[in-house]
DNA sequence: TAATGTTTTGAAATCGATTGCGTACATAGA
DNA sequence: TCTATGTACGCAATCGATTTCAAAACATTA
């Protein structure tokens, strides 16, 4: 061993008893002696021995170590999960292996054998934007292996997720630019292939029918990539070429907001006198802004720590997947700021 | 096994051969019949076997794992190392354990020692605010333990760091200041425990005098807690009580730079006509700001990857930490926007 | 003193994969 | 026919800790 690192052995041998007596010493089994024990902890100390987790995670068949497999790192809600999965995961005693798939499905696949290879306990998983089949999962899951999915959740039967309200926080936003006398309000939508950019558009969507709106194809538009400039750029030209003028945006995202609160500066309009506009995720900057930009915050610290207490319970077999609730949801909050307060 | 997982033995039992011809067979090594290597492998591929890491590690005394401690998660700066040594990590085969030390000490010793109990083969450290002594690294560098600091160096003789260069960006973004013709700059520092603030500091003093401008103690302003609200009241206040009104704020960071942006609107100066503003570590909100938020880019993603590049050398033996150089100082990149150009 | 019970400790197997060494067999050369 | 060389494979030890099964050592009782 590169640190010298004492074994059991070595304390055995210093002692002239055998491993099995220091290892039941160091647990206090019944059965060995006071003496002993003090002994072998006095030499444990003295040699400054340290368990070898791996020897135990390979005798036992459990590492303590959960995965988490997440789109990107650099992104201020995913960082403020993992935030919430490290401080759980830490306080119960299990280690956290993190990769992130870069929204690649084939990185997804090869990180999660990866992992297994690597004896995790279970794995928390945001999936790519790339992922359309699910047999990677599925086939764990038919195996009993614990999995928690968190913000996107796959359309798997049985799955246990744990998600923010998607569609009452998009229905909220909606429902607050109505409020403030918006009319021609444009969403802003992510990829279908993610539950939450459907349920976030059925939220904006059920919003305008309940105050008597009418659902205009052509104010969604689709923002695959979700950059600035795809927002900015499809605004911009969204304020030329449709026949009534939108008089604000709901985005999906706040990246998307901003692009949006760009193209209307751009064109000359007043935020919020002209036109209102709100993002969803509530990142740090938006009340750096000028207007402050309006948002959905997500509890993302909250939903790392609750994910990983299932997953951690599931583990631990105080929770079974096979007759738990499938999903929970928490509850989003509507940040009302400058960019979509009129009154 | 949870997942029913196969392993060597199932594989030697199923073919009537025994577990050494199996790992030979499916590592091809010569003295294994072609027949034989292609009947193993078909039946690895059968009974869907992945080779059990735990033992491997505890066979070889190496996890292919390494360990980050790092100060918090929830930062933009240090979600874009984190990337960075994920990167290089996964591509050279290595896992990555990750533990917030949230600024605390005792988390940060508590957290090595765990790591070390699943044999990381080498840790990544940005140590917390709280560390004062480094007697917990110091133990283990002396046995060999291959350790790379990055972002904040500390004093250890023969320690390897991987820093940006914050004297350089803070030398570049006053003199930027000075060219564009402020001349009553502010300087907002952060706490004095950190090495980056007094290099910064510095920086600043220096670009100064270069310039031929005085340094004035009462232009250089502590703020220790680093939040937006902090900075934006010192700056107000500043605004009144200085008798040479301040015509341009470098703060050490963005946050204290967009608390300066307010404080100054809210004065009713015109930014960067009136007064110009500069930040550090160009967060991505900059370039949404209005104007737009001049600042020193730190290369954060680079960092992450050439400090896991070094150690993971260091690891294998391609690099000696004795006789290579201690410290990679990365360079830094003034962005200049909106914020202070006036010309 | 012998039998029995109690306390304390040890030998060996186990987890999964690797590897040094040994063996069985075949073929070639003398 | 006997030895030398090579091929193809198995045995057993190893990594560090745990745990089952037993065996000692000792005390107690009849």
């Amino acid at each position: 061993m590169k640190l010298g690192q004492a074994t059991i052995k070595d304390i055995a041998r210093e002692l002239n008893l055998s491993a099995s007596t220091i290892s039941r010493a160091l647990k206090d089994y019944h059965g060995i002696s006071d003496e002993t024990k003090r002994k072998v902890k006095e030499m444990a100390e003295k040699l400054n021995y340290r368990p070898n987790a791996i020897a135990l995670s390979l005798r036992q068949s459990r590492s303590f170590t959960i995965g988490v497999i997440i789109p990107e790192v650099v992104h201020f809600f995913f960082s403020t999960v993992i935030s919430g999965i490290e401080e759980i995961a830490n306080s119960r005693g299990y280690n956290v292996i993190l990769a992130q798939s870069n929204e690649k499905l084939a990185r997804e696949i090869s990180t999660i054998e990866t992992m297994l290879s690597n004896q995790i306990d279970g794995v928390l998983v945001s999936y790519s934007k790339e992922t359309k089949t699910f047999d990677h999962f599925t086939k764990l899951l038919d195996h009993g292996f614990p999995i928690v999915f968190f913000d996107r959740a796959p359309a798997i039967p049985g799955a246990i997720n744990v998600m923010v309200d998607d569609y009452q926080g998009s229905f909220d936003a909606t429902a607050h630019l109505i409020s403030q006398g918006y009319k021609n309000i444009v969403h802003l939508a992510g990829p279908k292939t993610l539950k939450i950019s459907i349920d976030r558009e059925k939220g904006y969507k059920d919003a305008l029918l309940k105050n008597g709106l009418d659902v205009n194809p052509a104010y969604i538009i689709s923002c695959p990539l979700g950059t600035l400039e795809e927002s900015k750029d499809l605004v911009s030209e969204l304020l030329i070429s449709l026949p009534d003028r939108p008089d604000a945006f709901f985005s999906c995202n706040d990246i998307g907001a901003v692009g949006a609160m760009m193209a209307c500066r751009d064109a000359g309009l007043k935020i919020p006198l002209e036109v209102g506009i709100v993002g969803f995720s509530d990142w740090q900057f938006c009340s750096m802004l000028q207007p402050q930009l309006s948002s959905v915050a997500q509890p993302g610290f909250l939903m790392g720590a609750r994910a990983t207490e299932i997953l951690i319970d599931i583990i631990e077999k105080k929770l079974d997947p096979k007759t738990m609730e499938q999903s929970l949801i928490l509850e989003t909050k509507l940040m009302e700021r400058g960019s979509s307060k009129r009154f």
